[in-house]
DNA sequence: TATTGATCATGT
DNA sequence: ACATGATCAATA
């Protein structure tokens, strides 16, 4: 390992800056990244599924862990992690925000909190196959993207159709199959934890918080135009 | 075996 | 309870 890799002092300022020091972590293994950073690599993620997110947010200079902000605020950009397989294909869906269940009158796709989240993203692909063992699991090439229009078109719709659904009380009938390239699924420590939304007949009830999934069907084409197609980037 | 619904840790 | 970071694992 060349000692001219550094975890960071301070967040990057351009993101020049920042796609520069994504780029120099591929190829490393975690298990390299996590030794050079300090840190012990847990046997698998079963307790420690934000594990990767962590590690590569330090290694990337994020400005910092749970505030709800994005990672590198001052250049408007979110940094998403990507478990994939070894054709390059996604392992999991994404998360990216939870849905509001309430006080949703006014709200627009324009004005939507998945739309802000999405605006600007630093996916960085690493190696997920359980078969391979945590710390020799590989970083890939990172990509800084943003939505298409057509990208935009697609989660505009998505977004509106669950919104609709859940402004007009049927919340508890949308399933993850709802959805072309997003998805609302539950996002809680548990199948204990409520939270307020609008019932079928326009009265509060308590139900599991929802969050905003990418499917793997859009993050899959979106890496695959990248490493397929250079030219789009 | 791919997917949906459930879950884990930590900090505010 | 909700935000951050996500993956697990039962089941279709």
């Amino acid at each position: 390992m060349p000692a001219s890799l550094q975890i960071p002092l301070t967040p990057p300022q351009s993101e020049q800056v920042l796609r520069r020091q994504a780029e120099a972590l591929a190829g490393y293994s975690l298990g390299e990244l996590a030794a050079l950073a300090g840190l012990p690599v847990p046997d698998d993620l079963r307790r420690d599924k934000g594990w990767i997110g962590v590690l590569l947010e330090m290694w990337l200079g994020a400005s910092a862990g749970s505030k709800p902000e994005q990672d590198f605020a001052a250049i408007g950009v979110e940094l998403k992690t990507i478990p994939i397989d070894s054709s390059g294909r996604p392992l999991e869906t994404t998360f990216v925000c939870v849905a509001p269940l309430t006080g949703n009158t006014g709200v627009t796709w324009e004005s939507s909190h998945v739309r802000h989240k999405l605006q600007r993203v630093l996916w960085v692909p690493v190696e997920g196959e359980r078969q391979i063992p945590l710390a020799e699991r590989r970083v890939g090439a990172p990509l800084l993207w943003s939505p298409s229009p057509e990208e935009d078109e697609q989660l505009r719709r998505d977004w509106e159709e669950l919104m609709d659904l859940i402004v007009l009380g049927q919340v508890e009938r949308i399933t993850a199959r709802h959805g072309e390239v997003m998805q609302l699924r539950p996002k809680a420590a548990n199948s204990k934890a409520l939270t307020e939304a609008i019932g079928a007949s326009g009265e509060p009830i308590l139900t599991l918080p929802r969050g905003f999934y990418l499917k793997k069907n859009f993050t899959g084409a979106l890496l695959a135009r990248h490493f397929f197609s250079p030219e789009n980037k």
